[in-house]
DNA sequence: CCTATATTTCAATATTTATTGAAATATTAA
DNA sequence: TTAATATTTCAATAAATATTGAAATATAGG
């Protein structure tokens, strides 16, 4: 809800979300694209997680971070409510109502 | 760009949206809808204009508020653009390439 | 166990953003 | 022009967010 909206407002982890639509990658491949400290992104991240956008994973030493493409659709509804007068602000609502 | 994202992070501005989304509602009658100053909703009302989100139109002494409703659909391929690979970070693009 | 590697957490600081009261601008009507 | 109404701009402050270097945590391999 206001997480995700949050998470979206920040340009670096718009990105962020942009190059792991192109694949998963860990913590370390991710940071080596960006012109910010470790500690930094690692705090993106946690946005990111906690809006539900990412996921992790652990593998060996490092931790592999992906899209929640399931998230998606859910996003999109939730940024589509803010114009639309027939809904309210039902977050996980799927129920797309086409008719206006 | 930027500012759309910027402009959707706040919940006070998302409100704002929703409520004109109902009918064109000037800066007196929003502000009697919020619990902060008119100065403080002039700002927030800044902030939309710029991102184009909302438009302005002097009627005697107030000023009127209304949804700009022709930029709904670019506001939502921008978010799906985040999520889309096959996307650059083209704005006003309305090609919707659905094939994923 | 010890060391190296990968990532996160912590505490402090810097930057950005939201909010306020007061002053300024614009319109209307007497 | 003067007063009343509506809204915005300004300057200052408060609150939230991003960033950093250093310390802490976790895994892997000698």
């Amino acid at each position: 809800m206001q997480t995700v909206f949050k998470a979206l407002s920040d340009p670096t982890r718009r990105e962020i979300l942009k190059r792991l639509s192109h694949g998963s990658l860990s913590a370390g491949e991710l940071a080596e694209q960006f012109p910010i400290t470790r500690a930094a992104l690692s705090h993106h991240f946690n946005i990111l997680k906690s809006a539900e956008l990412v996921r992790t994973e652990r593998r060996g030493q490092s931790i592999v971070y992906s899209l929640n493409t399931s998230i998606v659709d859910d996003v999109l509804s939730l940024v589509a409510s803010i114009f639309d007068s027939k809904k309210s602000e039902s977050a996980g609502d799927k129920s797309q109502e086409r008719s206006s």
